[in-house]
DNA sequence: AAAAACCAGTTTTTGCCACAAACCCATTAT
DNA sequence: ATAATGGGTTTGTGGCAAAAACTGGTTTTT
């Protein structure tokens, strides 16, 4: 890759998938098929308003799907990667690994 | 790599490197031996005072190295990536392989 | 010679956003 | 009755990326 490329890389780069918290979320939602709320929580080891954040500007970006029930009368709240969040996922790492050391 | 990992993972992602345009400053750096101001400016396209702000970033942690000297009367600053500076990378593109889409 | 433009930055300002703490409201367990 | 759980929202703060303005000199233009 030609240095002079460089600068279209570091702006290709999707910064709502670039957050490291989020990161991990898409990671983890990549592999598993459904997670729910607290299971994000205890695995990420953050806060719930902190939590409660990512997830919306991630739902915001149309990358992932949230599903609200009732399981008896207690709400449970999962998540999913849509196929968009999956692509974009995708994109973002191709785009960034241009970046990577020699 | 289990799920239950990933609250180490996304906490060794190391800041200072992670920020895309100092990405693109350590790619560089990693590849030249030695590159100036203007340089950087024009290949990632960013202002004057961003680009200062994001040197200064990388030298307070000892990732790069700033050398000033004078060609005749007009100043140049030229930037080094330190032995620190490779490993820091090298390491913090492991730390995040590990968030990589399966 | 004076003005305009260039070089190589530094300083200041602005605005967003990650993160944490506190709050909320219902349910269930003790 | 009170504590704990589930799934959040609201509010507050600090840090930081980005741009604009400023600086101090040099070179070019008129």
């Amino acid at each position: 890759m030609s240095v002079r490329q460089i600068h279209q890389i570091h702006n290709n780069i999707n910064r709502v998938v670039h957050e490291p918290v989020r990161l991990a979320i898409l990671k983890i939602l990549s592999a598993a098929k459904e997670v729910d709320f607290n299971f994000l929580l205890t695995t990420l080891g953050v806060t719930k308003g902190n939590l409660a954040t990512h997830i919306n500007t991630l739902e915001a970006a149309g990358l992932i799907e949230v599903k609200k029930e009732f399981r008896g009368k207690i709400p449970r709240t999962s998540y999913k990667i849509t196929r968009t969040g999956r692509h974009q996922f995708q994109k973002y790492w191709e785009n960034l690994k241009e970046l990577a050391p020699e």
